[in-house]
DNA sequence: GCAAAGTAGTTCGATGTCAAACTAAATGTC
DNA sequence: GACATTTAGTTTGACATCGAACTACTTTGC
């Protein structure tokens, strides 16, 4: 099966398809929001493929990235605990607990037991770990960079709000029990 | 793909402390649209999962109403093959073959084999599963709605603008002979 | 015609995620 | 102080996805 094929319809353009075909057998119903959360999917999945290759090539996944950045981002000397990573980069424990022995097998990261915890463990960044995440965090913005490219100043300006209200939209519709941190 | 969104605490402020964190340890990079990618993500998950429960509820995954959609918009008596499927649905034929075994063991779907073409199947939606789709419609388009409500025209005007031009930059980026998504 | 190459779909193995069960340690209650 | 409860983190099992190998059939090229 060629892959040229599947690019002959350009994402964007399987998605048009896909809100004509269902506004043709459900015309009750309005599909335009529908075509811009598909879109919206599409670009996150692009946002998502185009960082893969370049971060493999430093030798970590995106989701290893996100523990490296989190633990990066917090300074030299930051320990951080798997709860707190957990958090901040939306993942379960028990899906952390893999990401994490990962990186430390690849000698990024270093957990040591908490001298005021005993159940706890503290993770910190190894020098080759930092260097790891100041170099994907460059690819990473380029890449977003490129996405953003070319575009007005003030339609930009008008996304970054819809945005923001849509995710309050979404927050308000998860609900308030949500965790407290 | 799961992604409860609720057990996190305002997905917003995440993205805002995270830029800030990073802002302070790499102040030579600029993170403005970092953030802005950061919030796509978000909304991508928020709305998964928001679809999540009430299509469970009819029985179905959301990567399940992908395909029982994908037949059910190509009309009563469309027959599609896994293959045309597995490209609208962008899934690999190996992934298909798993949720097609699944929804015909619910009696949603129906796998015949091709009479022009030995090796092919055709794939017809069932009339359970029809009502099923119809319904899962219904709810994934209630749930875009409630979180696209209350915005600006104009600025739902640029925001899909933009969405448009960067969706392009990432055609571009992936290539012309790329299989990127 | 017939062998070689290509295509359709499934199966298998590896990976990654989550939920639930589990171990260990801290905290709260009486 | 003892015991139940809560919390930290890991392990295990289920499940979904992908890539690669595989089977079966079709098309191509000579």
């Amino acid at each position: 099966m060629g892959d040229d094929v599947r690019e002959q319809v350009s994402m964007n353009s399987t998605v048009g398809e896909t809100v004509a075909t269902w506004t043709a057998e459900r015309p009750d119903l309005d599909f335009a929001t529908m075509e811009t959360m598909l879109r919206i999917g599409l670009l996150t999945r692009a946002n998502s493929a185009a960082s893969r290759e370049p971060l493999e090539a430093l030798g970590i996944s995106l989701s290893e990235f996100d523990v490296l950045a989190t633990l990066r981002r917090h300074g030299t000397r930051a320990v951080l605990s798997p709860t707190q990573i957990a958090r901040v980069a939306m993942v379960r424990p028990s899906g952390l607990s893999h990401r994490l022995g990962k990186l430390e097998s690849a000698g990024l990261i270093e957990r040591v037991p908490d001298p005021d915890d005993g159940r706890g463990l503290l993770v910190r960044i190894t020098a080759k770990g930092r260097r790891v995440a100041d170099r994907a965090v460059e690819i990473i913005v380029e890449g977003h960079d490129a996405l953003f490219a070319g575009l007005d100043p003030r339609d930009l300006a008008a996304f970054r709000r819809v945005l923001e209200t849509v995710l309050d939209n979404a927050d308000r519709a998860a609900g308030p029990d949500r965790d407290s941190l």
